[in-house]
This record gives structure tokens, sequence and C-alpha cells, in this order.
DNA sequence: TCTGGGGTCCTAGGACCC
DNA sequence: TCTGGGGTCCTAGGACCC
């Protein structure tokens, strides 16, 4: 049996825990830029914001008291460490599925757990501030789809009122679960996405029920096997194990949209050159080395202007951790895939090939002592002090300097941030991009 | 004027090999 | 006039998730 907890508009209720004048207002939390709402309140979803809704085109909603907030991301990741800390009593494991919600491993826990599950609630509700809703069921998808009825039976009131916030569908009759299946959509199994609902739809399949009932090779058949383990798991048949350790991430990604247009390959440079820096933290905060580095500009999809989106993977010659060789393999890849004259909006760098640094150590054989001699002592310890350095004293206080930046003085994101680095480091060519 | 960021997995098709 | 078959690996693109 497994329980998924999931906060309710998670970021719109993070600012409210702050700002509790926010509360019973139509509230949006904007992406990166202000570009779009990535969180509403009830409110602002009865208003008729959608998920993703372009910022310029709710903009006007303001006058009708919609009140929108940049996102800030450091609070809400904080706010979730508190409430995963508290849901983790729900069970004996429990997986951080993302930022706002957890899947808890209900076996062996005795008594009610309705009841537990409610308890549970209302404490992260006094302690923390954030409302959530309970589904539990014998499948992760079942547990999924469980929340998914308790929070629109308490929302839109489209399923019975006693399965609002917490809902256990293994506490049903077989005539109520049956009843209830048959009248959620398919677009709300975990698994099923707008393409194929419309897909099964086209095929005679009405709703959840009748994928409940499929049987699980024609599935396959149809579809994939995705789909097929998704019936099975709708069957009470658990295929998806809780993950109780987050498996290291096969690839990193930085990547952003611009505020404006760019067009010159400076900006571009000092863009990429962040991306790449970012994106290598990360890679050394999970104790991994990269084989390839991506690197991608695009013009915006949304706009009628000449189109252009290209994008290099640059191989190494060797895996590396390296700031530095990321750096340069990104630059390398962004001069030959620049092309003068569009009004490019995103840009990104992509670190694939990735592989533990310890493992790939000892398969070239090398001991710590040895490895020193390829990659020299100085560049792992400068790397290590770097991030320590930007850990306790902010972002960019420790960069590295790209012939771009210490050449022209010029700055993307300083100049974003309206602030000027206070070191910067200058490091010798790095033949290491093949 | 203005449209997020970061992931995973599967599949089809081509390249290549024997 | 005739033009194999099967396996593996890689990549691009699609679909989905939050």
């Amino acid at each position: 049996m497994f329980a998924l907890v999931d906060g309710n508009n998670f970021y719109a209720s993070c600012e409210r825990v702050f700002r509790p004048s926010l509360i019973g207002k139509p509230l949006v939390v904007l992406s990166n830029n202000d570009g779009c709402a990535i969180a509403r309140s009830e409110e602002a979803k009865a208003m008729g914001v959608r998920m993703g809704h372009p910022w310029h085109e709710i903009r006007h909603l303001e006058r009708q008291g919609l009140v929108a907030l940049s996102a800030n991301f450091a609070l809400y990741g904080d706010m979730s460490d508190r409430m995963m800390s508290l849901i983790a009593g729900l069970g004996h494991t429990q997986e951080v599925y993302s930022i706002d919600e957890s899947f808890v491993d209900l076996s062996g826990i005795r008594g009610n757990l309705q009841a537990r599950a409610l308890a549970l609630r209302e404490r992260i509700l006094q302690w923390i501030g954030i409302p959530t809703c309970v589904g539990i069921g014998e499948t992760k998808t079942l547990a999924k789809l469980a929340n998914h009825v308790a929070k629109d039976a308490e929302r839109k009131g489209c399923y019975p009122a006693h399965l609002s916030q917490v809902c256990n569908l293994a506490s049903l009759t077989p005539g109520e679960r049956e009843a209830l299946l048959a009248s959620i959509p398919l677009k709300e199994v975990w698994g099923i996405g707008p393409r194929l609902a419309q897909d099964m739809q086209a095929q005679g399949l009405k709703t959840t029920l009748d994928l409940v009932r499929m049987d699980p090779a024609t599935a396959r058949q149809r579809w994939s096997v995705i789909v097929e383990r998704t019936v099975r798991e709708l069957q009470g048949v658990p295929c998806i194990a809780l993950e109780h350790e987050p498996a290291p991430k096969q690839e990193i990604a930085c990547t952003r949209s611009f505020g404006r247009p760019v067009q010159g390959l400076r900006d571009l440079e000092e863009a990429v050159s962040e991306f790449a820096t970012r994106a290598a933290e990360k890679l050394r905060r999970q104790g991994s080395v990269t084989g390839q580095v991506l690197v991608f500009v695009r013009t915006s999809p949304f706009r009628k202007t000449a189109q252009y989106s290209r994008s290099m993977v640059v191989p190494l010659l060797r895996p590396t951790d390296d700031t530095a060789v990321i750096v340069r393999a990104g630059l390398a890849g962004l001069k030959a895939i620049y092309q003068e004259g569009f009004d490019l909006t995103k840009a990104g760098v992509m670190l694939l090939d990735l592989a533990s640094k310890d493992q790939v150590q000892f398969e070239l054989g090398l001991d710590a002592h040895e490895s020193d001699k390829r990659q020299p002592e100085a560049r792992g310890r400068l790397m290590q002090a770097m991030d320590a350095v930007n850990a306790r004293w902010g972002r960019h206080t420790v960069r590295v300097g790209t012939v771009a930046a210490a050449g022209s003085q010029r700055d993307w994101r300083m100049r974003q941030e309206r602030r000027t680095p206070a070191y910067t480091t200058c490091l010798e060519d790095v033949p290491e991009v093949r």
C-alpha cells in the first residue's frame, strides 16, 4: 500500500505562509523573467488562468485583483524540506518525488490509515502552513489517482465529498470503487498525457474504468510497455517500486530564456559560460564527470520572425568535472553553431554521458595519487575552493574568466544583476576539447 | 513588447557488422 | 536478370512528468 502526499498549489501556498494577506486572493507565481504562470491559487484558476499561461496574456487581470509574484525557488525548497520531514513519519520508507510530492510505503503500518493521513495533514497545515491532500492505493499509480480524487473532491466537488482531502481507494467497496473509476477522465491517470488520452478516446475508451478493465497485453500492443505497466498498476499489481535514494542524474542541464532577444556572439558567450559553470557545479555536487557537452541556441517559436535552432554535441578527450574544460567546450560548440542576424531567445548547456568520478578513475586504473598526474591536483582543489567560496559568499563571487569577459569587461549575468564580480580567476588554455 | 526549466524513458530508423 | 538476414548500437524525436 502506498500514499501520495502532495502540497496544494505549492508555490502559491508557500508565498501565502509569509504573506497571509494573500489568503483568499487570486495569486499566481511567475517563471523566470516573469514569463508565465507556474503556480496558481484556486481563486486565480477560477479567473481562467492556466498552467503556463503567458503573463502578458493575463496581465490585464491585475485590474480585477490578480496578484503576481516572481518565483522564489530558494524559499520553496526550504519549505519543501520541512514538509518532507513531517511526511516521512507516515510510514517506514519515503520517496521524495518532486518539490511538492512524496510517496510513502505504508506496508506494515497498522491501524486506520485514513485517520493517520488526516492527522499528518493537520500537522503539516499547523506547523508549516501548507495545505495538502493524501491519496492511498495499492500501487503508486493508484495512490496518484486517489490523490487527484482527494484534490478535486475538495475544490470542484466532482467526486463524493467524503473522499476530499484524504482518499483511500482500498477502503471503498467494489461497487463504490467502480463508480468512482467510471467518473475519472483518462487524462487524470499518471502516465496518460494529452496525446494518449486523445488516442484512447478515439479507440473507444471513455473513462479510467475502461483502462482498468483492459487486457495489459492489448495495451502493450496498441501503445507501449509504459501503458501496459500503467494498466497493471491500475489493476492493483505493483510494477513501479519506491525509490528511496535519488538515482544520480543521467543528464544535467542549465538553460534559460533571455529577458529580451540576443543577437551578438559576445552576449551568447557570456550566457553559455554562465550555464556551463552552473552545470559543472551541479555535476561536482553529485560526484560525476561528463564526457560530452551539448550547447544549443534558438529563436522564439512563438514569434513570426525568422526561425533558427541549432545544437551541437562536443565530445571531450576524457571525462571531466572541471569548469574550465566544460566552459571551453560549450564556447567551442557555440562558435560552431552561431549565425548572425537572428533574434535568439533561449540558449542552454547540457552535460551528457555522465559517469561516477570514482568509477571512471577506478576503470582507468588510477589511484588517487596517480590521477593527480593526469589532472593536476591543483585543478581539483581549485574547483573545490571555488565551490566552497561561492557556497559561502554567493554564486558569483569567484568565477572562471573567459576571454570575452576579460577583454570586454562586459558580463551578461553581472549586467542583469547589476553587480560586479568581486574576483575573477583567469585560467590558462586547457586543450581538453577534442 | 511579452510564452519556464529540468528531467526520464521508449521507439523507430539508420549505420554497421558478420 | 539477379540483390540475405539477423543482431547491435546509436541517435533523434516524441511523449510524459513536475
